[in-house]
DNA sequence: CATTTTTGTTAATGTAAGGTTAAAAGGTAA
DNA sequence: TTACCTTTTAACCTTACATTAACAAAAATG
């Protein structure tokens, strides 16, 4: 049934304790890479395609937050679990920012630890799976390469999109003829669903606008109060 | 900005914990509903649509889980959220057996619910619900998509609808040829019933008659003092 | 039949959401 | 540092929406 096994990055830089937390994941069918430190699990993190990371958020040279930070910058899909030594609630606060989906506290029972990364990968499977492979749109007389950041018109010369306006093209993309919600791009996208951002995005949907002008079939339309739709007249 | 605020199921026997915790996250804008215990919880989980349930393990009568598997019964897409007194390892498994979504150890920081609470909602906010055409309805030469707020006739030019109109509409046509009561549109759609609310509908009533007016063989009737009567006519 | 209650309809009003442009603020690399 | 690119914030304007008021008509009441 499964395609490979689910593969676990850890990021944690007790020797002792990183072993044998990798050594019960491995019992337990999982794919462990097992990095250090901060540098080397992001080194890891880019060569390899991970269904979840547990970070060690006390670590020398570079935290588990910072770390946090940079793999969210490459990859917004990620599930992302923080092992800290106790319950401190700035790191816990710190953690949901950076867009932490589960908190461990050490010394945590390894059971535990298990049905939370069943869990995680459940809820995962659920959010739908083409999603994070899909990167070449085709959108009336364009196409959008969001992994390149480009779209060209009719094989013309490419227009290099921002990354703000690439990630929001591309969802209304996965989204084509139906409702994007606000609120979908706002937490995807932005992390965040607030006045400022929402504006935020407005104004991305102001120069989305724009450069989709060359082909008058295709349109951005606006659901009052509910979010934004790409159609493509035929 | 938000269509509705967000309703909070919270299900917690001490009173006074239960009344703080209310007025917490009434403070920062949740709508809640709290009851008392399993059986009330059940009750009101069902006469309402609730974004999320925050339920306490421990209760007489109908503990947390035993509430937590009925809700799973009827749906199985709200998240849940348990309080517990303290960490219990079989509490944990057991919670997350049932489908939780999180845990919570009381005492806890009301700062990290909310942030809890926000993680889950956007988690919720991405798995898009799309797939059902629960949306989609015929009324006589209509068609009404309530998803992306259009009345289109015979094919013709789509005609925007607003929220309002969208869900009064939407009602009649679910009740079709049926007794659409007063009472259940303004509670479901005006979440409230009174002397304005009321005539505010009867104003949404007009402007859905003026709609439908293309197709005469379409009409909303009253019915004195009871309700409305969407009736297709062959 | 006079009176009250309910409903039909249109218009006016106030507020919130969205469109657009420009300036400010952040960030990064030369 | 400058120069450049991206993102956010601000400002101003337009449109969309819901509510309320006002008055007319219909239905119930007694």
């Amino acid at each position: 049934m499964e395609e490979h096994k689910k593969r676990i990055l850890l990021v944690e830089d007790d020797p002792n304790f990183g072993t044998v937390l990798k050594d019960y994941l491995m019992m337990n069918d999982y794919e462990v890479t097992h990095a250090k430190n901060g540098m080397e699990g992001f080194e890891k993190f880019k060569k390899d395609d991970f269904d979840l990371c547990i970070l060690d958020v006390m670590m020398p040279y570079k935290d588990g937050f910072t770390l946090a930070k940079e793999i969210r910058e490459k990859n917004t899909d990620v599930p992302i679990v923080f092992l800290t030594a106790k319950t401190m609630k700035e790191d816990v606060l710190k953690g949901y920012k950076v867009g932490a989906d589960d908190y461990l506290n050490k010394p945590f029972d390894s059971e535990v630890l298990l049905m939370k990364i069943k869990a995680i990968m459940q809820r995962k499977a659920t959010e739908t799976i083409s999603d994070s492979k899909q990167f070449e749109f085709k959108i009336g007389g364009f196409d959008l390469n969001s992994k390149l950041r480009f779209l060209k018109y009719n094989g013309g010369e490419p227009v290099k999109l921002s990354p703000k306006e690439n990630e929001l093209l591309r969802l209304l993309a996965l989204h084509e003829n139906d409702l994007m919600p606000r609120e979908l791009a706002l937490t995807k996208i932005w992390r965040d669903d607030n006045y400022f951002t929402s504006r935020s995005m407005d104004v991305y949907i102001a120069k989305l606008r724009k450069y989709l002008k060359l082909d008058e079939k295709v349109e951005i339309l606006n659901i009052h109060g509910e979010g934004f739709r790409l159609v493509v007249n035929t």
